[in-house]
DNA sequence: GCATTATTATACCGGTCGGTACATAATGTC
DNA sequence: GACATTATGTACCGACCGGTATAATAATGC
């Protein structure tokens, strides 16, 4: 056990409150002083434990990805014996509760850091980690469309590429919707217009 | 004519100017120091003409809905005798070019707005006036579709509204697309995917 | 010419921004 | 218990925030 004072605060939990303060009002909407009041510490703390606003910021993204981002994209795959249709509908179902949840502010963090980025109001290295992100992103689904293409259930005039980027541009479409107020039934309803543009073998 | 100094500067001018620095940092990460800046005139000048802060922004973000969003919503209805999804084709490569221009901010400042709205950082009022302009383009694109199902090329086992709002929903995706670098191309490929979902009559 | 009116530039307002110095309090090791 | 180590609360830093008072300047009507 090392020395020194033990932590007041339980570090995980004051991330995912500051995540979740940041989603709410953006990067450049959000104070330290709204952080430290939301989390009940001073900013030494807040300084100590987590660096300065940036490196916060850059901490919490990472969260909300691997923790809220990430585990739905296992629904593309899995299990593999449903139909890739049904899979794409579960894993965009998912993001609608996501970004359309009662105990979480609406929209996708991801979604609204994208657009603040590659401006003077956020810093560039996190502008550019979002854009990593989105690749990896769009490269997994890719990978999904491609599996598909290669079973014979889904026609290969397209790109597989274009086609996830086509799913994502929806998905992000969601957020904003979301972030207006549009309600759970709503956005299925546009998932399920969406997943009929996938060019399937029977066509 | 009325008495006084005359103004130094145009003032559509400068409001354009002023809707393209909000278009590049948002509302909360344009600070008035910012905008005296690029507009080249002091802050006395720029209160004297727009108000304030928060109502210069409203007034950038009428001036681009009416002079770059609105005209592109005639090439719904116009040319008549084209098909109806080579008119929605016409309106979001319309878009595309506003969000992808090259002498303009990349993504959609509406967008972008949206995803700030709703938060402590932008003014309530805004919030609400975006909401109202966004129903009031799901509204005109739901006319579009309606018309079109009437006149029969279109079947009608969706609502038009949703289909209005499945293709705002690619737009405003497109707009995040945008602001991450994707190419004029890449994002014409998404529409065409996107358009090949629209349910025509000859299914 | 002269009062009136509007715009300009400078200089400043209180408040908040992100960030930190400092002293104190609490924990571990020895 | 002495001591090093780490976290805490307070109080503060210079810079910038949105906004304005003031006075000089330029245009008008009479």
């Amino acid at each position: 056990m090392k020395a020194g004072r033990k932590r007041a605060f339980v570090k995980s939990d004051a991330l995912d409150k500051a995540m979740r303060v940041f989603w709410e009002n953006g990067y450049s909407g959000t104070s330290v002083s709204d952080l430290t009041e939301v989390l009940g510490i001073n900013k030494p703390s807040l300084y100590a434990a987590f660096g300065n606003k940036e490196q916060l910021f850059a901490t919490a993204l990472e969260h909300y990805m691997s923790h809220y981002g990430a585990p739905l994209m296992e629904r593309l795959t899995n299990p593999a014996e449903t139909p890739f249709a049904e899979r794409v509908r579960a894993y965009m179902l998912g993001i609608i509760d996501l970004i359309n949840g009662n105990d979480s502010p609406k929209g996708c963090l991801f979604v609204k850091s994208c657009c603040e980025a590659g401006s003077s109001a956020m810093p560039e290295n996190i502008s550019l980690s979002l854009q990593e992100m989105r690749q990896v992103n769009a490269l997994l689904l890719t990978k999904a469309v491609q599996a598909e293409q290669k079973r014979g259930h889904l026609h290969k005039t397209t790109k597989p590429r274009d086609i996830a980027e086509y799913l994502l541009s929806v998905l992000y479409g969601l957020s904003v919707l979301a972030r207006q107020g549009k309600s759970h039934r709503e956005l299925v309803r546009i998932v399920d217009i969406a997943i009929k543009a996938l060019p399937t073998s029977q066509e």
